[in-house]
DNA sequence: AGCTCATGTCAACGCTCGTAGACATATAAA
DNA sequence: TTTATATGTCTACGAGCGTTGACATGAGCT
């Protein structure tokens, strides 16, 4: 029974998209080649034959992951301002930006994953934040200001922690944005 | 061959401490019962005789590990010095007061073991810290400090961060402090 | 139309896992 | 010393995993 037409590319489009959306959700381990295949509606050997292994499917969804969430142009003085906007934006809306971190956390304690995931997080994530701040050690303080957004994500997601779910937003956004500030300035 | 002297306690003792080794240096997934047993020198069968399952190993794990680390007697002024030190001790000191948000974290995204664990995140860590805090949405400005605190010890443990591992770590926990500070205040 | 190769399906392998039950043996009571 | 029970070991089961190779079939060229 052959029910799919043939597309190679489309089909490894397919396959793409639904790792990344299970990947998303759950942590490598607990994403099975069966259940990626299943929700792009082929069959598994299909993974094998279009990227070679489980690792080298993540890899790819790890390189094709949107990372317009690092915007180099954007000015110093917005960066508290849009992370924290990222770090409260709601599911519903356009949260794609944060897509890569979530699939970095997500998989960060899976042996198989760590290497790639810890990779991506340096050059997709912590590079590009550091690389916006003027002063010294703009390492460590992007990895401050970096830190309250795992976190944060972290109770949203993954804890499940109402008081940053479901609390009043704004509120905790405001809180948010003046913590980014402090954890950037250059006051040592 | 029986080369264990017979001492159910002593055994059930082992495992449970080996399990805790395991469980904080890989997520639930990927931890085997085998591992532990053998960590423990002891047949993979005792998990299942004294434990039941892994499921109730990992619980107990959790029911069990060290939670001084919520004194429940501090005074909220040195709320966040003893926080930024929580998160800044070298893992060659007594680090086993984070030992449960570290476990916490990495089998945070382990199917089976994510209702265990954001239980113990709430009781142990969240409402423990929460309670120490006056003011309006001491839960809301908890889950910011300790978003700080599970930011950084990602960073530090997981993702491996140098320019918070291997830098001065006087100047991150100063500043850590600072910040900790001010996601504790009332200030709205 | 007929041929051909890319594309998709199917069945099965080897492995590891958690778990269970039969078996062996050290320990302690009789 | 003999017996009984708690304790530890061994073997194996069934399920799920990633991966592979043989087989079917549709799409495109001549």
């Amino acid at each position: 029974m052959t029910r799919r037409q043939k597309n190679a590319a489309a089909t490894r489009d397919a396959l793409l998209a639904a790792a990344r959306r299970r990947f998303l959700e759950e942590s490598y381990e607990n994403v099975g080649l069966r259940e990626i295949a299943g929700e792009a509606g082929v069959d598994v050997a299909l993974v094998s034959r279009y990227f070679g292994s489980k690792e080298a499917l993540f890899r790819e969804v790890m390189r094709k992951a949107p990372s317009e969430a690092l915007n180099p142009d954007l000015s110093p003085d917005r960066l508290p301002g849009w992370l924290a906007e990222m770090a409260t934006r709601e599911d519903g809306s356009d949260g794609a930006n944060i897509e890569r971190l979530l699939i970095i956390l997500r998989s960060a304690s899976s042996p198989k994953a760590a290497r790639i995931v810890q990779d991506s997080f340096r050059e997709d994530v912590l590079d590009p934040v550091a690389g916006l701040i003027r002063g010294d050690e703009p390492e460590m303080r992007a990895s401050l200001a970096l830190s309250l957004l795992i976190g944060t994500t972290i109770l949203r997601t993954i804890m499940r922690v109402d008081a940053i779910c479901e609390c009043d937003t704004n509120a905790v956004r405001a809180r948010l944005e003046r913590l980014l500030a402090v954890a950037l300035s250059d006051a040592g």
